[in-house]
DNA sequence: TATACTTCTATTTTT
DNA sequence: TAGAAGTATA
């Protein structure tokens, strides 16, 4: 965990939290002074450097000659160069873009037209906010030290709410609520509201209340419809009810971050004015991912000065299901008359054939701005096609392979295995186990995520905040001590009734008689421990106060008696938390941090293969990549495409086109016929990527010898294989599976007639026509009976009585 | 409170 | 199928 170390020294460099000052409204950017490099601007009035006459000759002086612009092409140069004015710079994938964006504000700072603390950078993540700024280091030294503006939306929305909490009626040490406290928080709300909890689950309440937040609506905002659509019609008052609820808390979620600056900003234009003439320059990475709220954020900064540069790639947009909009980018000239529009298609890191491979299919999308990626390395290995029998057999395949390449000198840490889901990966980490290949699964849990650091983190912010109700509810009974549902009603109502918090309430309740002596003296204890902690807190390091904490309220005990087998890992994060705590300055620092700084632990080094979703690829790259499970319905993902029709399947595509551009020197893809879906087998179809590369780029991989081994499940069922499509993909596909004298020697395989002639496929660009007519009634063991609504070779379009329109082969239904 | 059983669901995930 | 979450029972 030595990446929350870093992350801890990391946010240290740069204080979010120092106290707020009062308003002054004669003075209205007295904040300023607060930090203390503002002062040293706040003394020359207008904008005195960059306008100065030396900052001015220092900028025609220095660009030519300046080191770190050599070794910029030509396009790159000009998007570093174009300070003035909006800019949009289209960075297709590996073609430089965090080069140009750190290059860009080394540019700035070098030539005078801009001190650090003068710009604003924006990312998303922690992650490429801290490559940022070390990169930056790199160029220009010390110079560009303490870049206070540089970091995600959602920190950089932190700092400014911190400082005029009192304006959007919060206090300035309010509380940033994580992921579970969101649930929890809104699970009341919907008891409260006497809604069935079990017909209108929490979470989708959430994804509900995210997705208006994401649009930087407000509950008034939230148009009629959408609102009635949660709860029978309550879905508005809910999303109010539930806005109410945190303000009583003084607490925020992710979306306040941003919804609160912009409503900050709207009813306090001189706040907002002040901002505008702070930034002078603005820069935003991954600009495709952003959402409508990000997007005013931005704007109404923007409308200052103007000097706003966006980088991004529509191509490589995502994320559209959690709210991002490509639209940002499409109409960002429409947003920004006159923007400079710079492309960059030199991609520095992919062989021709991948490049090729990655273009012909990204060119299908419709909506987008539309970038020729070029490369000077050679034309590299093809991209390669391999279909397998089952989703086991793809994992074999994939571990031989795998192997193949490590024999010959392949450095492991060079290979990565991208996914569509996580469900993937199970069987590819059961294969990567028994070969004992090294590898390493990248995303998943979050460190401060997992339940037992949110339950430690729960006492420590009770300790450091007894107003937390939240924290309070999550621990009160953890371990379990014997407060149960009854005792929390009653300091629940107790804590309404006299409006003061949990922990109070119970303070309160103790001296009565409310509740039964057991409850009542456990209780009691617990509060004076809690009290203890507190005064504890005043004279011993916080780092020993919370180890005492965790093992007084016998927290750590629980998971010491717990005999499961993650018990020990737990364990182990308790200690790496406590020990994290040492890097801050005092536990309010700590707690102020964390709930922003949720970075996956990537324990870095060692000889392993890399496994992680396509998702979580965006933006690392390998010489090997491996992109198995391409097969409709898994890639492009059938519920991608049921929930958000062709936007969906674009979607996936860009998927797709990310998986192929982090490949270096190989791409190898491959699906299977048949694979394990909700647990239960079913035959699969390529993905109609396959189909969409260029047959020139890609190579396909004839099934090797090591098929030959003992049967498998499927020697009774019918063979999948009865003719072919008219796509090449598909002919491709059956010529690689082919080999597998099993599939001649299906049961039922008569249907489709014989298309096997030892071993190989006569593969027919028209295929065999089916047996069976339109409207014939037909019975699928999946997905029950239906009738056949078109026939296109062996291919049936069948609407089944219950599970709706399916594309199965006609080998797999039987007549009804 | 602990456990055994049932039911439900099942992309992608940062802040 | 497998995991979580909820329910029933001792």
């Amino acid at each position: 965990m030595g990446t929350l170390r870093a992350a801890a020294r990391f946010l240290r460099r740069q204080p979010c939290g120092s106290p707020p000052l009062a308003r002054e409204p004669s003075t209205p950017f007295a904040f300023w002074s607060s930090d203390g490099a503002m002062t040293r601007e706040a003394a020359g009035a207008e904008a005195p450097v960059p306008t100065s006459i030396a900052a001015r000759a220092r900028a025609a002086v220095a660009p030519p000659s300046a080191a770190y612009l050599e070794g910029l092409n030509a396009e790159q140069r000009r998007a570093v160069e174009a300070t003035e004015g909006p800019v949009l710079v289209l960075a297709g994938a590996g073609t430089g873009k965090t080069r140009v964006l750190t290059t860009r504000i080394a540019h700035l700072i070098a030539i005078g037209r801009a001190r650090p603390f003068d710009i604003l950078a924006v990312t998303f993540t922690n992650k490429a906010a801290r490559e940022m700024k070390e990169r930056i280091g790199a160029l220009i030294g010390s110079a560009g030290e303490g870049m206070p503006w540089l970091g995600t939306f959602h920190a950089i929305g932190t700092k400014i709410l911190r400082r005029h909490a009192e304006l959007v009626g919060l206090k300035s040490d309010f509380t940033i609520l994580g992921t579970d406290d969101q649930l929890r928080l809104l699970k009341q709300v919907i008891e409260a509201a006497n809604v069935d909890e079990k017909r209108w689950p929490a979470r989708s309440l959430a994804q509900a209340i995210d997705g208006w937040k994401n649009r930087g609506l407000s509950p008034e905002q939230v148009p009629a419809g959408e609102a009635g659509a949660f709860g029978f019609g309550k879905g508005g008052k809910l999303y109010a009810a539930y806005q109410e609820r945190l303000a009583t808390l003084n607490a925020v979620d992710f979306g306040d971050l941003l919804l609160l600056c912009l409503r900050l900003w709207r009813e306090n234009p001189d706040v907002l004015t002040g901002y505008q003439d702070r930034f002078r320059y603005i820069l935003v990475d991954e600009y495709q991912d952003t959402n409508v709220a990000q997007y005013l954020w931005l704007r109404l900064l923007a409308q200052g000065r103007r000097n706003v540069c966006c980088v991004g790639d529509d191509d490589q947009s995502i994320y559209g299901w959690r709210g991002a909009e490509v639209d940002n980018i499409l109409r960002f000239e429409h947003d920004f008359p006159g923007a400079v529009v710079v492309r960059l298609e030199r991609n520095y890191r992919s062989t021709g054939h991948i490049l090729a491979a990655a273009s012909t299919l990204i060119a299908r999308n419709e909506g987008r701005l539309g970038k020729t990626l070029r490369t000077e390395e050679g034309a590299g290995e093809r991209v390669t096609v391999t279909g397998a029998w089952d989703s086991e057999e793809e994992a074999r395949l994939l571990g031989e392979t795998i192997e193949g390449l490590q024999a010959r000198g392949h450095a492991l840490s060079q290979i990565a295995v991208l996914v569509r889901i996580s469900a993937q990966m199970r069987e590819i980490e059961d294969r990567f186990v028994q070969l004992g290949l090294p590898y390493r699964v990248i995303g998943g849990p979050r460190f401060y995520e997992r339940a037992e650091v949110r339950d430690a983190l729960a006492y420590l912010r009770l300790t450091a905040n007894p107003a937390d109700d939240l924290a309070f509810e999550r621990i009160i009974n953890t371990p379990k001590r014997g407060l149960g549902d009854a005792t929390l009603q009653a300091l629940h109502s107790l804590s309404r009734r006299q409006s003061v918090p949990l922990l109070h309430a119970a303070c309160l309740i103790v001296e009565t008689e409310e509740l039964k002596p057991k409850p009542r003296s456990t209780l009691r204890a617990l509060l004076q421990s809690f009290s203890r902690w507190a005064k504890l807190l005043e004279i011993q390091p916080h780092a020993e106060v919370a180890q005492t904490i965790l093992e007084e309220s016998g927290y750590t005990e629980m998971w010491q008696k717990e005999r499961t087998a993650d018990a020990a890992g737990r364990l182990e994060n308790l200690k790496e938390l406590v020990r994290s705590l040492e890097e801050f300055p005092d536990l309010p620092a700590f707690l102020e941090h964390i709930a922003l700084v949720m970075d996956a632990s990537e324990a870095e080094g060692g000889e392993r293969v890399s496994l992680m979703t396509l998702h979580a690829a965006k933006g690392l790259e390998f010489d090997t990549v491996f992109l198995p499970g391409w097969e409709d319905g898994l890639f492009p993902n059938q519920r991608a495409i049921d929930e958000s029709g062709r936007a969906g399947l674009e979607e996936e595509r860009r998927l797709a086109h990310v998986g192929l551009t982090r490949a270096r020197r190989r791409a190898k893809i491959s699906f299977a016929v048949n694979r394990r879906i909700h647990g239960l087998w079913s035959s699969t179809i390529p993905s109609r990527f396959v189909d969409e590369l260029p047959e020139s780029s890609v190579e396909v991989i004839e099934a090797p010898a090591s098929f030959s081994y003992g049967p498998s499940r499927f020697d009774r069922q019918p063979t999948p294989f009865g003719s072919s499509y008219a796509t090449p993909g598909w002919q491709r596909a059956q010529a690689n599976t082919a080999g597998q004298d099993r599939f001649g020697g299906g049961a039922r395989s008569s249907r489709s007639g014989p298309k096997q002639i030892e071993g190989t496929l006569v593969a027919k660009s028209t295929g065999t026509a089916s047996d069976y007519a339109t409207g014939a009634r037909v019975f699928h063991t999946k997905f029950g009976p239906g009738s056949v609504a078109a026939v296109d070779g062996n291919k049936l379009t069948v609407d089944f009585d219950k599970a709706g329109r399916k594309m199965v082969l006609d080998s797999f239904v039987q007549p009804a």
